[in-house]
DNA sequence: CAAAACAACTTGTATATACAAATTTGTCAT
DNA sequence: ATGACAAATTTGTATATACAAGTTGTTTTG
């Protein structure tokens, strides 16, 4: 690690003392609760400034993956398994930048004709041509979501000839055209057996599912998001409420 | 703001600096997209070093609140449509107004001490006295939900003398003191036997969990709401984004 | 006139230094 | 032994300084 300035195209020392603590933690060479070294041995390990460290493990600490306490020392946190649903633009990038590995199986993508029940959900004429994808979202060959897609052909008429193993079906749809509203429903329940195979979870495990409705003009857009059981997912982090209450809670 | 050393018992410079911000926004002064002063500017006008003016500036804007660009300025950021998620006030309102009953039993209220994990999430000390509440509502008569309820006793020290089945505890709380921040976490499970009773459903059905950590200055409140099972909740209606993409679907 | 060069801003990063504050550990006196 | 105190270690904060790097004008130059 070069002390005075960095090289072009290196990231920021910060950068990469954030990395190095964070690959030792994605490698469980950190476990949870273990103490990390202190700052001054960073500083005499990594060749740069206590500044600089600190800033890396304070950064760190902000983001949840630290915890520190004075006098005592710098800890890996304990951490439970967080996606936020409603502040990244892409869970592949959380993915990454948490250090797994991301990759998705198409498990599904043609046309299809919409069912009545659908067609309604979609103001569409029953029987209408509609583009069915569903998606399987993995972080190190770990399913963690199933995403199933319907789509009016007139949103996007080369959706099927998509590569979508190497661009998000979001945003591939967020690059033709905008969006002008979305309604979010969001439920509890034990997924259908399909469903299930494809998440490799039993058949007692509740899964949350996130509907979701997008309109494109006028036109509508929904898919049914199913994460994987166990997780708990934060919604939108911490906000200031503009207006009291809120979410229905008494 | 004292230059060399704080005083005891006072925030630290970079706090009081993100507060001095944090105040202009939220009281409308400083509106979304506006500039506000550079850090030289700042440096001046608080008489700090630049470096503590960009510790704060740095941190609101990985807190969301602030948007910086090298050359250009510091801006207020626009916020996400976050609030939008959280429209609904009340359910008991929402049960009255599709012309169901409202009712509720409030099963529990008293004080407890704090175990550790619990402690730690309020930032307690172990075993330091706190408020509990667990109430049912139901809706003509049939659990709809059940709420699980801590709260530091310094921010309602009259907590357990009120008539929570006249005024909600939201609305009570609410009107005592103001929220700074909320922050939600939605979780799938099966719940504990006696969260199943109370709520009437069977071991085997899922049930949708919100968790709540409400922040009344720097004092901390935590809830969980757990749903009766088969519904399905609306986030918020529909919401414009502002900003394309969002909402961590692939 | 147009393009290039420059100056004047801005934020971004990195270092060295200093002291404060919390905790642990060791030592000494009783 | 035990309590009191001091020392060492650790994180937390604050400052001064320096240079890098992006943006916007202005000025110089061909």
């Amino acid at each position: 690690m070069g002390k005075p300035v960095q090289n072009i195209t290196e990231p920021p020392l910060y950068q990469q003392v954030k990395d190095y603590i964070l690959d030792r933690i994605n490698s469980n060479s950190l476990l949870p609760g273990m103490r990390i070294e202190s700052e001054a041995e960073l500083v005499a390990a990594l060749n740069v400034s206590r500044m600089t460290v600190n800033r890396a493990l304070r950064e760190l600490t902000a983001e949840g993956r630290l915890s520190r306490r004075q006098g005592q020392g710098t800890f890996v946190a304990v951490r439970k398994p967080q996606a936020a649903l409603f502040t990244i633009q892409s869970i592949a990038d959380e993915i990454r930048a948490r250090g797994g590995c991301y990759s998705c199986v198409i498990h599904l993508l043609e046309e299809e004709k919409a069912r009545p029940s659908l067609a309604a959900a979609m103001e569409l004429a029953p029987y209408a041509p509609v583009f069915h994808a569903i998606i399987i979202h993995k972080e190190d060959d770990v399913p963690i979501q199933l995403a199933c897609r319907y789509i009016r052909p007139e949103i996007a008429p080369h959706f099927l000839e998509q590569d979508f193993t190497q661009v998000t079906v979001s945003e591939y749809l967020l690059s033709i055209a905008p969006v002008a509203a979305i309604e979010h429903v969001v439920e509890a329940l034990i997924p259908e057996p399909w469903i299930r195979d494809l998440l490799e979870i039993n058949s007692a495990e509740p899964c949350l599912a996130l509907h979701r409705k997008t309109w494109v003009g006028n036109r509508i857009a929904t898919s049914s998001t199913f994460y994987s059981p166990g997780s708990r997912y934060t919604l939108g982090g911490r906000f200031t409420p503009t207006s009291p209450g809120g979410i229905g809670v008494m």
